[in-house]
This record gives structure tokens, sequence and C-alpha cells, in this order.
DNA sequence: TACTTCTGATGACGCTTGTCGTCAAATAAC
DNA sequence: GTTATTTGACGACAAGCGTCATCAGAAGTA
């Protein structure tokens, strides 16, 4: 009875670690080792036992933490864009405050595609998340509308009057960042082959063509 | 040795076909079931146990015309957009000729959200076909490049003098489509909430506001 | 030093998959 | 009517999967 009542909860310092700098480290190792494989092999293709070679571990330590596969997947995706986001938000910001002007949505893109030539990132972002299930449906559709709202508040400030209503403002914000993912997206199936300067002149006229363009 | 020899070419007539009516309502009966599997369930929940049992045929007759489910994705995915682009150019020339005007945009690009608001056909060529394997990769961006170029075409003819170079031209194509088939795929996973006009609207601007655009 | 906890290696289980073989019934050809 | 082909039902097989249990050794704790 004495063994079977351990709640596992004692936690011991092991390795010069506590038991919370344990977990994080072994939550971070199946991350990396998540990003490593989603990314290259792809999710479908991607087992439990795979990572918990790659990260070196052995699975009682991935079911600590994750469910299954599919949950890391979500946790991997959720942190790729909030540091992407983060850099995203940086680069506009430190190209000073109002008025918004070409300038910052240019940085903004620029940091944006950077990102994405990590193309472990790129591949898990735009491919792999795709068709998994509702669950990693739901969050892909709110991370894009998160980005879309991004785009249409910096659109909006460079315009005087906004003409358009809101589902339709909703929809054009969601096509923006369409159009930016489909290039990121080819980018990296292409092998990454023309420039960034490219990819964010072409999206950055695509924004500019929007925001000035009178409502018919 | 008379029976290894058999070749199975033999060809006889079988309830009232021939060997190849056979073939042929047998391929087209596997490619319905798997635009309704891979189009409901997913294409990486599909096995071929569920594709026959779909289709009402046994597995021998699914390896006799495709090697694996990634096959028959390929082929359903390539006879639904085939589909798709014929539509949207029959909408387009039933327009009337040159000169191209935004109206002709306008109607091909109601063609196409009318066919995507068959489900299983917007799932399958937006959700399905990404992330499976480098030859559906290779589909997938050939078929993209194929819409862009369309859409460039079109849109070059609206305006006397294109000031893009080659490269920004081929991106800011597959940017637009990117716009599109975004809408499209929210459309979807938002249970097809807007109307199709707005949507239609929505992509006529962005697409107007290029178009008119001057370089810097 | 004795005891408890943590770790990694290994193997086992039940399940599903793709794929193939067998067999009897249906159909056509001679 | 006899023979050959086509069909569907059914089962078998190896492989791979997620998941769990066991066990010996490492590392703390008392």
């Amino acid at each position: 009875m004495n063994k079977i009542e351990k709640n596992s909860q004692s936690g011991r310092t092991y390795g010069g670690e506590s038991a919370a700098e344990r977990l994080a480290r072994q939550r971070q190792t199946f991350m990396d080792a998540g990003l490593e494989l989603f990314g290259t092999v792809g999710y479908r293709a991607t087992t439990v036992r795979m990572l918990c070679k790659e990260a070196g571990l052995i699975d009682r330590y991935f079911y600590k933490t994750f469910t299954d596969t599919e949950d890391l997947l979500a946790a991997v995706y959720t942190e790729s864009l909030d540091q992407i986001q983060t850099q995203v938000l940086a680069a506009i910001n430190a190209t000073g405050s109002e008025p918004i002007t070409a300038k910052h949505i240019e940085l903004g893109l620029e940091a944006f595609f950077s990102a994405f030539e990590n193309s472990r990132v790129a591949r898990v972002c735009w491919l792999e998340v795709l068709g998994v299930s509702p669950r990693i449906d739901t969050l892909y559709i709110s991370r894009i509308q998160e980005f879309a709202e991004l785009l249409l508040r910096l659109g909006k400030s460079m315009m005087s009057n906004w003409p358009l209503g809101e589902e339709e403002t909703r929809i054009t914000g969601i096509a923006l960042v369409g159009a930016i993912s489909q290039s990121a997206m080819q980018w990296l199936l292409d092998d990454y082959r023309s420039p960034r300067a490219t990819l964010v002149s072409a999206n950055g006229r695509l924004i500019r063509g929007l925001f000035n363009t009178p409502s018919h």
C-alpha cells in the first residue's frame, strides 16, 4: 500500500535539478524534438518512439507532459507563433510610434519572413498543422484571425476613413494573411529560391494597394 | 504453369460491361469514395479498408488502379482542380472577350467560390493535400502556380503597362492565390458562415487594388 | 550506510494497418 | 454443358503503433 499510494509528487532534486526544473527541461527537449521531426519528416510520420529517441528521453517523460503527439504539435505550433508574433511586433514598434506608415508594414514583413527562413518552423506552421484534427483546426483558425486583426489594425490606422463593413473587413484581413502565408509556403516548398526582399516587396505592394483603393 | 502465366489481360465482358468499362467504373467509384472520405474524415484517417467499404468493392480492384491511398489522393485532387479550373474559365469566357474588366474577375471569383461550397472538395484541395509527401507537395506547387499564372494573365491585360519584374510578378500571383485560398479555407473551417458575395467582394477589391497601384 | 526516488533499457500487450491468398458463387465463352 | 474468368467474402500474415510493466543502476536523503 505504501508503494501504490505514491503519486510521484515528492519532487526530489536529481542531477542538480529540482523536480520543476527537470520537468521544464524535459518538456523543452521534447518541444525541440517535435520541431525537428515535425519540421522534417512531418507530423503524421512522427511517432512517440522517434520523438523519444530524438529527445534522448524515454516515453514516461513524454506522457508526463503531453497526452499524445497531437498535444505536442499544438504546443510546438503555439510557441513558434508566439515567438514570431513577438518578433514582428518588436520590429514594428522599433520603427517609432504613430502614425503608421508603409515603412512599418515593410519592417513587419521583413521580420515575418526572416522567422520563416527556418524551414522547420515554416513547415510546422504552414503545412503540418492543417487537416490534423478539429482541435488543431480551431487553434489554426484563431491564430490566423489574430494575425489578421493585427494587420488590419495597422492598415486602418494608415487610412483616414475605412470604407468596409465588419464582415468584409474580417475576410479582407484573412485574405491578406493568406497572401503572405502562401508566399511563405511557396518559398519553403521552393527551397527559398527567391531573395527575401522580393517576398517583402510583393506583399508590401499588395497591402498598400488595398489601403489606397477607393470603395468602388 | 498454365495458371501462373495468366496475365489477366483476357478482358472478358462481365455484367454487361467490357473489361475497360469495368475498370473505368471501378476507378470512378474509388474516386468518389476518396473524395467522400478524404473530404470528411480526412486523408490520414482513411484506410484502404474504409475506401473499399465506401466504394462497395474489394481491395483487389483498388490495387489494380492505384498503388496506395496517396495515389488516389493525387488523382482526386487533380480531377477536382481540373473541374474547378474549367468552371472558372467558362465563367470568365462567358462574360465576353477582351478587354478584361473587373467584371471578368468578379465572375471568375464567383465561380471559384461556388465550387468550394462543396466542403469535401474544399477540404481535400486546401487541407488534406498539404504536408503529405514530396510528390503531393510538387503537385500542389504546380497547381497553385498554374492558378497564379491565370490570374496574372487576366490582371496584366487590365493594365496598360505592368511595372513588376519577373520574379516579383510570380510571387505576387502566388500571394493573390493565397489570399483567395485562405479566404476559402477559413470559409470552410467557419462552416460557410459568411455569404459568398462577401468573399467575392473582399477578394475582388484586393485584386483591383493591386492592379491600380503605381510602382511606388 | 541504509533507504527511497529517479532514470534508462528492454520487452510485452493489444490493436490497426497494408497486403495477399483461398474459396465458393456468379457470369461468360465455347 | 463444360470450362475459364470474374467477383466478393473471409481470413491470415508481418509490421508498426501507443502504451504499460518490470528491473537494474544512478543519485539523492536520512
